[in-house]
DNA sequence: CTTATTTGACCATC
DNA sequence: GATGGTCAAATAAG
């Protein structure tokens, strides 16, 4: 890291901290009433974890960019609506992340939150890796990539039409090694279609019934958690790498997917293995020493709780600004929680572990 | 039948 | 104009 001497990120920094800890004893309080509602024990969580990511994130920008500040979280700026059935026909480019457009500076970067993963498929395991995220989505195109030997497929969510959800995924398998995949997530899942494969005992208690309109983006926690959920697959291992074209940018957590992988003369049949895992895994920044630009991660068919140590220097101002956009729309509009971080809802291992030697091959 | 995939055409951006 | 991304009709699958 470099010393800039910052003294506006060691405040923040401070002040991340102490709140994290004044909530963490607000926590030990309310674990001793009984009274308290599991609730609430859960928001102090959801909160303290947020404190540790921004702490951890003006950590990891301090060095490089320190003009997008951590805690500028109100910002008022809101997203392209994503109009439910009748999408226009352009919705996508997020691709210019011109930060600074020349002219007209008010706003050309509608970009949606973009990252990706490479999911390799473990040959000992068998190439018919369950590629699957636990939602489902629909092939809409699939296009030969210049100098790319296998075609990319493009998927989106099936609930799109219905309830207007516009996460989207590109699948592009790896020339050189077919066992790899590079899926690039694009924005997030504003559906409900974590309800078939979340347990109904715990309702998601954040999301208010909004009257009559379409919200895009209200249910971030829920498409966050769901997401989190989907993470693990059996067999696998993913190299994840918050990374852009130019930039990188590093998403919540997330893994693998792909209901089933159709690359040119090869098909992957998924033998759809059951999406109710509830493993709890941990995610938090973390920047690997030795491998500063991938962490490779293995997910081991049977206990979840691995830790992914991600790069997550999520610097690429499109994808935080958006994101914390995101989270604070959505905190406003649900003041049940208050989740105010991209990566607010991280769940961590009671038995939190930063173990990489682990799991590294 | 409904729903998902395939595939060429169309569109936007570089 | 080349490339990447999406649409939508045709087709396949359940």
């Amino acid at each position: 890291m470099d010393n800039m001497g910052d003294w506006e990120q060691t405040k923040n920094l401070v002040n991340e901290l102490t709140l994290g800890r004044e909530l963490a004893r607000q926590l030990q309080i309310h674990l001793n009433v009984p009274s308290s509602s599991r609730e609430t024990r859960e928001v102090l969580v959801q909160k303290i974890l947020a404190s540790f990511e921004k702490s951890l994130s003006v950590l990891n920008l301090s060095s490089s960019i320190r003009e997008t500040n951590p805690t500028g979280f109100a910002i008022g700026m809101s997203e392209s609506p994503p109009s439910l059935s009748g999408s226009p026909r352009s919705e996508d480019s997020d691709r210019d992340f011109k930060d600074h457009d020349p002219k007209d500076g008010s706003r050309k970067r509608k970009g949606t939150p973009r990252w990706t993963q490479q999911v390799r498929v473990n040959p000992g395991m068998g190439l018919e890796g369950p590629l699957d995220d636990g939602f489902s989505w629909r092939k809409y195109g699939q296009k030969d990539i210049l100098g790319a030997k296998y075609p990319r497929g493009y998927y989106r969510c099936t609930h799109r039409i219905v309830q207007g959800c516009l996460a989207t995924k590109q699948v592009q398998r790896s020339d050189e090694d077919p066992t790899i995949f590079e899926i690039t997530y694009r924005g997030r899942h504003t559906c409900n279609q974590a309800s078939h494969m979340l347990p109904p005992s715990q309702p998601l208690e954040n999301q208010e019934p909004n009257s009559g309109m379409e919200q895009p983006q209200q249910q971030q926690e829920n498409q966050q958690q769901s997401q989190d959920l989907l993470n693990i697959r059996s067999g696998l291992k993913v190299i994840t790498e918050g990374l852009d074209s130019h930039e990188q940018s590093v998403p919540p957590s997330h893994f693998l997917s792909g209901s089933n992988f159709k690359a040119e003369n090869q098909v992957f049949s998924p033998p759809t293995v059951d999406k109710s895992f509830k493993g709890i895994y941990s995610q938090s920044n973390f920047i690997s020493p030795t491998t500063s630009g991938k962490s490779y991660f293995s997910a081991s068919s049977s206990g979840m709780q691995h830790y992914l140590g991600g790069n997550q220097n999520f610097q690429t101002s499109e994808f935080e600004l958006n994101d914390i956009i995101s989270a604070a729309t959505s905190t406003t509009d649900s003041p049940t929680v208050g989740l105010d971080f991209p990566f607010g809802n991280v769940e961590f291992d009671p038995n939190f572990t930063f173990d990489n030697s682990g799991f590294l091959p």
